[in-house]
DNA sequence: ACTCGAGCGGTTTTT
DNA sequence: CCGCTCGAGT
C-alpha cells in the first residue's frame, strides 16, 4: 500500500521547517507524541526525494529493532518503492560495518555477537578459574560493570587507568575475558560500539569511506544514547554537521545502560551553529491524558521545560482501580477489557498493558487464557530463550564462527552423542586455545582411539554445515541441519511434541525471512535474531492485547493504556536507587507510559502481591498522589472486610475521588458459564433474545431477533438460556 | 557419560 | 514461584 505524499498536508509549520532545514546541525527537543518520529521519517523521504540524495547516504539509528521496521516500512510506504535504506539501531549498525569492514580494524567478521547469557556463562568460568567463589564475585553483576565500561570506551586496561572501579577483583576479570572474547571471536553488545569506535578511530581511511557514504545522519531518541555512541555519531558528522538529533529529556529512561541526558546539552556545544527546534502541539492524547502527565512530570527538576497542546477534546477521566489482589487486578482488567471490545468497539489490539517488570506479564497470561482474551507478550520471555532454539541456533552460530566455544559446549552432546564435558576441553584445548578453529581438530592422542570418531564425525558435520552456510538456501539448510544432526530425532524419541513446535515456528520464521531478504545467507538470520534479542514478529500479529514493558512501550502508542502494578515498591521498583536522580528516572518511566496512551488511560494497584509466592502487602505507588486528583476516577474492589485501605495511613491526592461505576462490585464476577450449544435460544441482559450460531473456545457468535450479530466471552456476558421461547431445543433447524 | 532431584538464590529495566 | 547449579547415583 502507497500512501500519498503531502509535506503540508502531513506536518506542522515547525516539523515542516525541521524537516526542510539543512543549513547546520538540527536538534528536535519536543515533547511526548509531538511528532519528532514523524520528523525523522519524513526528512529521509524529504532528503531521497527533493534533494536528491540516495538512499545509501543515509543512515538513520533509532532505538529499538521494531521502531526501525517501522520506520523503514512508512518510507517505503511513502516512497512508494523498496530502497536498501540503513534504518538501523546503534548496535546494527555498528555489527554491519563491522562485518564489512573488520578486517581493517582487525576483527575477524565472522564474528559471533553473544547475548548476555553467554556473557554470563563465559563470566561465570573466569570466576572460578580465577579461584574466585561465584557467589561472592557475581557474574550478574561483573557482566554490568563491564558493560558499563564499554559505554565509556574503556577496555580493561583503560578501566584500570582510569580507576573505573575500586572493586579489585574487576580489572583481572575484564582482562580474562576481554582475552577469552578475543580468542573465540565473540563480541558482546558493548563491543560492537567500542570495536567502531575503536576501528574509526584508528582507521581514518575507513573512516572517511563511511564520511562519503553517509550524507545525512539521524537520530531519534537521542536523550537514550550513550558516551560511546555519541562518540561514534561525532566521528562521522564533526565538522561537517550533517546531522539531525531528535529527543525529549523526559523520555530518558535508559541511564542504567549508561544513557546520558547530558548528550542534548552537549550537542549544542560540540557543534556549531546548532539549530534547536520545538514541537509544541500533542497530537496523540486527549487533553486529560495531557495534563496528568505533565503534572506528573513537574516533579522532575533539571527539564528543559515544554508547552504541550492538544486540539484533541478533554476526554475521559484516568481511572484508577485498587484490587486485593495482583489476580484480581488482573481479572479487572480482563473484565475491563471485555467491556471495552464488546461495548465501546474497541479491538484488542487498541489495547496494552504496561507494567514494570516481565514477571508482572504472568498473572495476565494466565487469567486473560482463562477468560480467552487474545494477547502477545512483547519481549517477554522470549521465544528465542527455548531451550531447543537456543540449541538450533547454538549449531548455527559454531558453523558460522567454528570457533565459538559457549555454541560448541551447548551443543556438542546434544542430542547425546557421548562426547562429555571433559572430551570438550580437550578439543578446545588443542583448537579455539591455540586460536585454531575447531576444524583443524586431528591426530589428537588424550582421546581413546575407541571414541575418536564420535569426535571427528560431529565435527565433520559441523563442517559440512560450516560450508553449507554461505551457499545454501537457509530453510533447506536449517532442515539438513534438524535431520543430519540428529536433533529432530532425539526430540521425537523423547515424546518432545512441544518442542517440535517450536523447532516448526523456527523453521516458519526462517522461511519469512528468506522471504523478505532473498539471496541472504542464514547467518544473516542470526545475527537478527541475536541483535533484536527475540522480539520477531512473525506470526504473532493479529488482534491481541499487548502485554509489555514500560521501557519497551517507548515509542508506541495505542488508544488505551493500562498501566498496573502501581504500588509501592513495584514502581518505583524497591531496586531502582533511591537517590534523586534514580527516583526521577522513575518517574520519567511512568510519564513515558501515560504518554502512550491517545483516548483511555488506567492505572492499578493490589492490596497484597505475591513475591517469591509469598504475599505481601504493599502501599500505593506515590507517583499516584502525584497526579491530579481531579483528574482520576477512582474505585476500590470491595473491601469491606479488608482494613488496609482505611487504616493505611496515605490518604493522599486521590482523597475525596468518586467511586466509578455505580455499583461497585465485591470482585469482579466469575459467571457461571451456561452450558450452551449452537442453535441454543439466550437472553442477554441487555441485547434480549437470540441464537447461538456458533461457538468456539468460550466465545459464542450470537444471532439476536433484532438483526444484530454479537461475539461474547461467555464468562463475561450475561446470557442465560431461553426457557420460554426455545421450547423445543431442536426447533433451530 | 548421563539423568535426576535437592537445594539454593533471586528477581528491575535492554541493545 | 521458578530456574539453575551441583552432586549423587546409574
Ligand atoms: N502534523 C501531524 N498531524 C497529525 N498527526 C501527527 C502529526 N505529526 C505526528 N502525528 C501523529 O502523532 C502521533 C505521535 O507522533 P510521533 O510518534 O512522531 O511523536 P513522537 O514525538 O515521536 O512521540 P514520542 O516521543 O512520544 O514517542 C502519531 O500517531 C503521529 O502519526
Amino acid at each position: 500500500m502507497v500512501s500519498s505524499l503531502h509535506y503540508e498536508r502531513d506536518l506542522n509549520q515547525s516539523q515542516l521547517e525541521a524537516v526542510y532545514y539543512s543549513d547546520s546541525p538540527l536538534l528536535v527537543l519536543a515533547g511526548a507524541g509531538s511528532g519528532k518520529t514523524r520528523v525523522i521519517t519524513y526528512k529521509i523521504v524529504y532528503l531521497i526525494r527533493e534533494r536528491g540524495l540516495s538512499p545509501y547516504n543515509i543512515l538513520a539509528v533509532t532505538f529499538t529493532n521494531k521502531a526501525s521496521n517501522e520506520m523503514k516500512e512508512r518510507v517505503v510506504s511513502l516512497l512508494g518503492q523498496e530502497t536498501e535504506i540503513w534504518i538501523k539501531t546503534f548496535h546494527s549498525t555498528a555489527a554491519a560495518i563491522l562485518r564489512n569492514k573488520g578486517n581493517v580494524f582487525g576483527i575477524d567478521p565472522h564474528f559471533t555477537i553473544i547475548d548476555q547469557q553467554d556473557q554470563q556463562s563465559i563470566l561465570r568460568k573466569i570466576i572460578k578459574q580465577l579461584n574466585l567463589e561465584p557467589d561472592v564475585y557475581k557474574p550478574g553483576k561483573y557482566a554490568y560493570l563491564i558493560e558499563r565500561a564499554k559505554d565509556m570506551l574503556l577496555d580493561a586496561e583503560g578501566a584500570h587507568l582510569e580507576g573505573f572501579s575500586n572493586d579489585s577483583a574487576f580489572f583481572d576479570i575484564y582482562r580474562v575475558y576481554e582475552k577469552i572474547l578475543k580468542m573465540e571471536n565473540l563480541l558482546d553488545f558493548g563491543d560492537l560500539i567500542l570495536q567502531l569506535s575503536r576501528g574509526l578511530k584508528s582507521c581514518p581511511e575507513a573512516l572517511s569511506e563511511l564520511k562519503k557514504r553517509f550524507r545525512y545522519v539521524l537520530v531519534d531518541e537521542f536523550q537514550d544514547t550513550n558516551h560511546a555512541q555519541y562518540e561514534i555519531l561525532k566521528l562521522l558528522t564533526l565538522p561537517e554537521g550533517n546531522i539531525c538529533v531528535v529527543g525529549d529529556e523526559d523520555q530518558s529512561i535508559y541511564a542504567f545502560r549508561g544513557a546520558k541526558i547530558e548528550n542534548i546539552l552537549s550537542f549544542s556545544k560540540d557543534y556549531n551553529g546548532v539549530k534547536i527546534i520545538k514541537l509544541e502541539e500533542n497530537y496523540r492524547s486527549f487533553q486529560s491524558i495531557l495534563t496528568a502527565s505533565s503534572h506528573l512530570i513537574s516533579n522532575n527538576t533539571g527539564r528543559f521545560g515544554k508547552n504541550l497542546y492538544t486540539k484533541k477534546g478533554e476526554g475521559e477521566k484516568i481511572k484508577f482501580f485498587r484490587a486485593r489482589s495482583d489476580r484480581s487486578e488482573a481479572r479487572f482488567i480482563a473484565e475491563e477489557i471485555h467491556n471495552l471490545v464488546f461495548k465501546n468497539d474497541y479491538r484488542y489490539s487498541d489495547i496494552a498493558i504496561f507494567y514494570r517488570v516481565n514477571a508482572q506479564s504472568r498473572v495476565f497470561e494466565s487469567v486473560f487464557s482463562r477468560v480467552y482474551i487474545p494477547f502477545m507478550v512483547v519481549g517477554g520471555p522470549r521465544f528465542y530463550e527455548r531451550e531447543e532454539i537456543k540449541d538450533i541456533l547454538a549449531y548455527l552460530r559454531l558453523a558460522i564462527n567454528p570457533m565459538d566455544e559457549i555454541s560448541l559446549s551447548r551443543i556438542a552432546n546434544k542430542p547425546p552423542r557421548g562426547i562429555g564435558v571433559k572430551t570438550v576441553e580437550k578439543v578446545v584445548k588443542s583448537t579455539i586455545e591455540r586460536g585454531l578453529s575447531i576444524f583443524s581438530f586431528g591426530e589428537n592422542n588424550s582421546i581413546p582411539r575407541s571414541r575418536i570418531s564420535r569426535v571427528t564425525d560431529f565435527i565433520e558435520l559441523c563442517a559440512e554445515l560450516n560450508r553449507m552456510v554461505p551457499v545454501s538456501d537457509p530453510p533447506q539448510l536449517l532442515k539438513l541441519l534438524f535431520d543430519t544432526s540428529g536433533y529432530l530425532e532425539w526430540l521425537h524419541r523423547e515424546g518432545e511434541e512441544e518442542r517440535i513446535k517450536n523447532l516448526e515456528e523456527l523453521y516458519n520464521a526462517v522461511e519469512e525471512f528468506s522471504k523478505e531478504h532473498p539471496g541472504s545467507p542464514i547467518s544473516d538470520f542470526v545475527e537478527e535474531v541475536t541483535l533484536s534479542q527475540g522480539g520477531i514478529e512473525g506470526d504473532g500479529q493479529g488482534d491481541r492485547v499487548y502485554l509489555i514493558t514500560l521501557h519497551n512501550a517507548k515509542g508506541l502508542e495505542f488508544p488505551v493504556v493500562f498501566i498496573a502494578g502501581m504500588e509501592d515498591g513495584v514502581f518505583p521498583h524497591y531496586l531502582s536507587g533511591d537517590n534523586v536522580s534514580d527516583l526521577q528516572e522513575e518517574r520519567r518511566l511512568c510519564y513515558v507510559g501515560m504518554t502512550r496512551a491517545m483516548e483511555r488511560l488506567y492505572f492499578s494497584a493490589a492490596k497484597v502481591r505475591k513475591l517469591y509466592g509469598r504475599s505481601i502487602e504493599r502501599g500505593l505507588s506515590q507517583f499516584l498522589m502525584e497526579l491530579p486528583s481531579e483528574l482520576i476516577d477512582y474505585s476500590d474492589e470491595g473491601d469491606y472486610f479488608t482494613p488496609s485501605l482505611i487504616s493505611g495511613r496515605r490518604t493522599s491526592g486521590l482523597q475525596g475521588a468518586s467511586l466509578w461505576g455505580k455499583s461497585p462490585r465485591s470482585r469482579p464476577r466469575e459467571r457461571e458459564v451456561p452450558d450452551l450449544e449452537v442453535d441454543d435460544r439466550v437472553i442477554h441482559e441487555q441485547y434480549g433474545r437470540g441464537k447461538v450460531v456458533e461457538l468456539e473456545k468460550g466465545v459464542a457468535s450470537i444471532h439476536f431477533e433484532d438483526g444484530k450479530r454479537m461475539k461474547f466471552l461467555l464468562k463475561y456476558t450475561p446470557l442465560r438460556k431461553d426457557q420460554e421461547v426455545g421450547t423445543s431445543e431442536s426447533e433451530g433447524g
